[in-house]
DNA sequence: ATAGACCTAGACTGTACAGTCTAACCTACA
DNA sequence: TGTAGGTTAGACTGTACAGTCTAGGTCTAT
């Protein structure tokens, strides 16, 4: 392969800032399409369109490059929940709207090749699981725990425990439709929304608050 | 073609029935131990005190080993619900029993390596991912749902659409214990309790049935 | 005893990979 | 022009592995 290409503008920092950069993106994607053990340097130079040596230069090994791009991955995996509660909206259609944004990206092909490299590898980088976690899932829960506490002292909801709760709605938003994602089966986007909507309707059968006007409790 | 060659009546076949449990038995304890790819035919006849060429007498290689050992290991999977609901327990006892046995289950650290290998190896093994969803995922739902659907029958819930609130109940309780099980943070037992008693509180404040005091018989 | 089915040990082939080393090469800059 | 930093292709080492092949060993039924 003649490499040779256009040649750089200076200016844009020294050459080897945007090699790094080039290395890294594309070890990211390998690394989340093919995992860990799948990706050798060599495809992972061929890839970025750089000589193994320069990976080698940049980083003392492929080890070091898997957690060099770990942090990174790890940080925009989790897109912080649109948790704003818009002004006139019902609870339901908050939770919802919700629901819906964390379902979609729970099951965006990315997600689901991050979750399968994390569980993959988790054994051999423990730190990454619990990087994972922390930057992750339990900052979603957070986010999620503080909206339905929120909710709870507006008299939307009835939450005594909105860590807890918050893990019950995300885990029975995503639970089965992840699994079945992650086993590679289809998830027809109709049946998707449905699940997530049931799922939307049961919590808040269980935390609804105080009954609000024009909404009558008596249901059997 | 895992056990097709017993033409003759020989009576026992002894050496190689012997044989080729071990080497199964063996080989799937390291597959779920260390992946497949982490798992080489060396170390599996190593550990099962057998010669490599043994191993190719008895499959065609290791994916077809693999193969084999797959349906069984998805079949021993997931244990069936102990979902008899016993005469005079309330609701809340039968399922917090079966909430309990259901998360032992999963967080069991063969319960937790066959996910991690499944997950990592659904890729490239699509019919695994599916087996594993039938056999196991599927079986249990459906179980719950009947369970769920007789409550419902009797009065003691008033779940609209079983197969749904089943899928919600796994999922709420096994969901972020397991996740963080796989991320290899500890799951200290207490917690473990006390986040599987919420859930089927929950679960149960969403689907509680009409009061039962007398226990007013539903017919339809 | 002997034949056949099964097993063993280990040599062997071919491939893939991590990581090192070298020598040429390009670009910037003094 | 020359030097320095970074890059490149490719040779090279050493390891690990899947899978084959061979030569001989063990057990069992006839």
């Amino acid at each position: 392969m003649t490499s040779c290409q256009e040649p750089h503008e200076k200016g844009n920092g020294p050459a080897s800032a945007r090699t790094r950069g080039a290395i890294l993106k594309t070890a990211a994607g390998l690394f989340l399409e093919r995992g860990y053990g799948g990706t050798s340097v060599d495809l992972i130079a061929a890839e970025a369109g750089v000589a193994r040596q320069t990976i080698y230069n940049q980083f003392a090994s492929k080890e070091a490059l898997f957690r060099a791009i770990f942090s990174a991955l790890a940080d925009e995996a989790m897109m912080p929940l649109a948790v704003a509660a818009r002004k006139g909206a019902s609870m339901r259609a908050a939770l919802l709207r919700l629901a819906r944004s964390h379902v979609a990206g729970a099951l965006s092909p990315a997600r689901l090749a991050l979750y399968r490299l994390v569980v993959a590898e988790a054994v051999h980088f423990p730190e990454l699981g619990r990087a994972i976690y922390g930057v992750g899932a339990a900052r979603v829960v957070r986010q999620l725990a503080d909206f339905l506490r929120e909710g709870t002292r507006l008299g939307h909801l009835d939450v005594a425990n909105p860590e807890a709760a918050a893990e019950q709605f995300l885990s029975m938003v995503t639970g089965f439709q992840q699994f079945r994602g992650l086993m590679g089966l289809p998830a027809p986007s109709a049946e998707v929304d449905t699940r997530t909507e049931e799922a939307v309707d049961t919590f808040l059968r269980a935390f609804k608050g105080r009954p609000q006007r024009g909404m009558p409790r008596a249901r059997r």
